[in-house]
Formats: C-alpha cells, structure tokens, sequence
DNA sequence: GATCAATGGTTGATGTGTCAAAGATTTAGT
DNA sequence: ACTAAATCTTTGACACATCAACCATTGATC
C-alpha cells in the first residue's frame, strides 16, 4: 500500500535519537562557552588547535584540515579572530602562498581560560551524563564512522 | 607546571572522536540526498516534518520546534522551499497570527523519493557500520543526552 | 471594555559554512 | 628553461543559523 509510505520508519527515529542528543550536548557547551568566555566553539576550536601546535602556528590549509571545513572558511574565521587580536598572520619565506596563523599571547592567555571552562563543561553536560561504559561504547562506535567509506578500494 | 597547559586532555580527544565521527556521517547523508535528490538535510527535514503531520500541515512555530530552530529560521526556510514549489503557505482563520505551512503534491512526490534514498544512504553508513548493539548503546546514550538538564529541579 | 502581557511571524544585522573562480607561487615534465 | 599542473589563499555569491527588534493579533486582568 503506498498510501502510507515510510515516513515513520523506525530508521528515522533511532537516528533523530543520536543527531538530538549530540545537537543538545553541543549546544549546551556552545552556550556556556558562551557566556562564560564569549568564545563562539569555531573560535574556540582555533585556538585550541593553534595551541596544540609548535610555535602556536600552523597554516591557514593545514588549520582547515584539523577543523574539517574548507580553507575559505578560515581565511573568514581569522580575519574576525585576528580582529580581536587572538591571532596573527605571518607570512612564510620558504613558500609565499602561505600564511601562519599563530596565537598571540592575548589567545594564549584566553585559551588557558577557555580549555579550563570547556573541560568543566564537557564533564557537566557529557562524562558526567553517562557512565563510563558508555562513553566507550560511543567512543567506539563513533571511532568506526570516524574514516569515510572507500578508502581501501 | 603551568608551562603544559591541558590543550592535550584525554577528555577533548574522546569527545572530538563524537564530534567527528558524527560530523563525517552527517556529510556523506547530506552529499548524497544533494547528488541524488537535489535537497539539502534542512529541505528534507522540513518535508519529512510535514510529511508526517495531519493534512501534511503545520504552523510555522510548531515546525521550528520540531527542527529545533528559531521561528526566523523556520520563515526563510519556508521562503526558499516554496520559491521551489514544495510547500505553500497558508492563512489561518481561527488564529490570524499563523501561518500554516503544508506540502504541496510535488512536495509530497519529492518527500517519497527522498526518503527512500535518504534510508538507503542511512542504512550504508550509519547502520550498516555498526552492529545493533553499537546501534542501541548509541540511541541509549544519545536518548539520555537529550532531555536537557534542570528539567527536574 | 481598555489595557497590557504573551504569542506568532517576519525582518535586519551578523557569524559561519559551502562552492566556484581567481590570483600568486611552487613543482613537475619534456 | 618553459610550459603545464598542482597548491595555497582569498573573494563573491549564497544557504542557513542566531539574536533582537518589531508588528499583529490574541488573551487575560482589572
């Protein structure tokens, strides 16, 4: 009978569950982050990632790669970021198509703030929500979704 | 020792495992839903919502709410679907504030198609990936998250 | 029944993302 | 060495989201 075709199919619904579930999560850290850093979570994401590489640099391709958007998004995300003068680019001797962007002490210093508060969050609105068995098991399972199909073809 | 802060805390790398393995899904449901049906995950989302509702109708606020948007977002959306002929507004007697928004036949043609690709596309990567325990744990956990908290204080 | 708060929807300003085109520079191929 | 391809970044046009302000209308209070 195709008068009631499948739009309460139950695959529907179980993946509603996981996209509702981690929108809510997400969101509710983008909040905090929010007021209590005035740090949106792209920004946050920059300096955490900056932070974590040698020097605070990295290349504007390279940042695009580890935040998984494209490189014409973060030319925009540091031309707001480097406006509020967490981040500086450089330009590099060795190949003149690059620019570094490197963490400015002013992003230093807000990063020390901001991981500080993230990791509280991340306790209060995810580990702290589930036990541990079941953060390992999403964990894994996210791990196996984690690399696109057809690589090995 | 301050000098190391905890850019590198454990924490941050299992919930970015999340982040990722989600994200990664979620770009290659909507890569194929726009390759094979020409719809973005927002355009079909809002054609899934009133596809299920009585008279294939829906006020604009109710929508929002069942997107988990603001009702702004919900007004250009409903610009752009209709502008495509998928749905019409329509005035409402009762109420003169409401707007409904209702699937028109080429939404309700366009909606069939797409969920059956949208449940193949689902099925190759996401339950095709996991096993129905991951699947379950997932939907368990993810269904835990998903009430915010102080519901109950 | 006049006022005033709550509700439903739209709009303007802005942040964040995409894609595609363009610019500059480097690397490869013959 | 010179042409051609690949790489890095920026830009323009646009989709989609937010917030805050605003307008209309409804409902509740006195």
């Amino acid at each position: 009978m195709p008068g009631t075709p499948s739009f309460d199919d139950e695959r529907f619904t179980q993946f509603g569950m996981l996209v509702e579930g981690y929108q809510q999560v997400v969101r509710a850290l983008e909040d905090t982050l929010k007021s209590d850093c005035d740090l949106s979570m792209p920004w946050f994401e920059v300096l955490l990632r900056l932070g974590r590489s040698p020097e605070y640099t990295l290349m504007m391709s390279e940042l695009a790669a580890q935040l998984g958007v494209t490189s014409g998004a973060v030319t925009r995300l540091i031309d707001r970021i480097s406006a509020a003068g967490y981040v500086s680019r450089q330009a590099c001797d060795e190949d003149r198509r690059v620019q570094w962007a490197k963490l400015t002490p002013a992003g230093i210093a807000k990063l020390e703030q901001a991981a500080a508060v993230h990791l509280s969050d991340l306790d209060r609105e995810y580990f702290g929500r589930l036990s541990d068995r079941e953060v390992s098991a999403v964990s894994k399972a996210m791990d196996e979704l984690r690399q696109p199909l057809g690589t090995g073809l």
